[in-house]
RNA sequence: UGGCCCGUCGACAAGUGGUAAGUCACAUGACUUUGACUCAUGCAUUCGUAGGUUCGAAUCCUGCCGGGCCAA
């Protein structure tokens, strides 16, 4: 669909495809078949390499550490848009464009990633890792619309895409079965034991990979009201909260990176997502001994290490960090 | 060995003669380009067991099995 509103923007449309592991195979097919419909030329471009060892390993190390990696976050500035940057590049072609709902937005001479006009649909937090190079080329048309308009532009067109599911889970493990992916990769995964709110030893887990914070289900632990996972300790041991408990009142960042290089600084003010599908939420930045952290206005739930809080301002993303820690 | 309690879904637990609540866990589905959360639906033809009383028992009676407490 991105292809064909740019078609009718006349702009002279070349398309790739990227195959990212062999998980990937009917996406590819799928992609064909919409550029045959619309008469694009369309590459395949192979990454499988370039995808195993920046995305699928870093994300199986990081839940093996007891962490929860977000791979679509590392993967888009590492991988995905840096392979399209690099093909458009070989073609002398100037715009590259997805199908992503976000829009870019240029202000004070800076190319920003801007929420998308369907708001419920916004993946800008996905994009937010892009280096200016690539946000100063970017071209997000679908992000201009709503996703049930863009559904009855495909439908009206004829197009095969128009029914195409658009939900998924992790791209490369298709199950949905991460901690059986990473086991049969070989990767062994912190053991250790649940504690209860109140300290007591439950018993052994399944192995860390398995848990992220926040998770209630899965853990088979039945104390006669819910319990979630509070926090998981370095040494491999889960702790185990109430309702209410698995909240935070702000985060340290690691990995920091802004849409204007600047660095964060204290007393900066912004909106701030912990996960795609989040209600943007007031928080204020804060320096200390090289330590910068968020504290949130409110407190947010299951803030996870490994995770990404992404900074907004009218908007636009402002930059954001991996979440090391929370408190 | 006497005396007293108790035994209901994987866990906890209502129910004390009228035909098995609820919570947690679990399963499936929805939602979702990360992990989660959330929501919907499902989940004991049967109440330790064997008999008895009764129109009717998880509920009353008896034996046995299992667990606990007290006494010597």
């Amino acid at each position: 669909m991105a292809a064909r509103i740019l078609q009718q923007q006349d702009f002279a449309v070349e398309a790739a495809v990227i195959s990212f592991s062999p998980a990937h195979r009917r996406a590819v097919e799928a992609a064909q078949k919409a550029a045959a419909e619309l008469s694009i030329p369309l590459a395949v471009l192979h990454c499988e390499e370039l995808f195993d060892k920046a995305v699928v390993s870093a994300f199986c190390a990081t839940y093996a550490a007891g962490r929860t990696p977000n791979p679509c976050v590392v993967c888009n500035p590492l991988v995905k848009f840096k392979v399209l940057a690099d093909e458009a590049d070989r073609r002398g072609i100037r715009y590259i464009a997805s199908g992503h709902y976000a829009r870019t937005e240029l202000k004070n001479g800076v190319h920003h990633i801007a929420v998308a006009a369907s708001a419920a649909r916004d993946q800008s937090y996905m994009l937010y890792r892009l280096p200016p190079e690539i946000r100063g080329r970017l071209c997000l048309p679908v992000g201009e619309f709503e996703k049930p308009a863009v559904r009855h532009m495909a439908e009206d067109m004829g197009l095969s895409c128009a029914d195409a599911p658009d939900s998924q889970e992790i791209c490369f493990i298709p199950d949905g079965d991460h901690a059986a992916f990473i086991a049969a990769r070989g990767v062994a995964s912190l053991p250790g034991r649940f504690l209860s709110p109140e300290g007591r030893d439950l018993g052994p887990h399944g192995g860390v990979a398995h848990y992220t914070v926040g998770q209630r289900k899965g853990l088979g632990i039945a104390l006669g009201q819910p319990v979630f996972v509070k926090e998981i300790l370095a040494g491999g041991d889960i702790r185990l909260g109430y309702a209410g408990e698995e909240y935070a009142a702000g985060v340290v960042l690691q990995d920091i990176v802004t849409a204007g290089g600047a660095p964060l600084a204290t007393g900066e003010e912004y909106l701030v997502k912990i996960r795609s599908a989040a209600a943007p939420s007031p928080c204020k930045v804060r320096v200390e001994s090289g330590q910068t952290s968020l504290l949130f206005q409110l407190p947010l739930r299951a803030a996870a290490p490994g995770q990404h809080a992404v900074l907004y301002c009218d908007g636009l993303v402002m930059g954001g960090g991996a979440i090391h820690s929370s408190f």
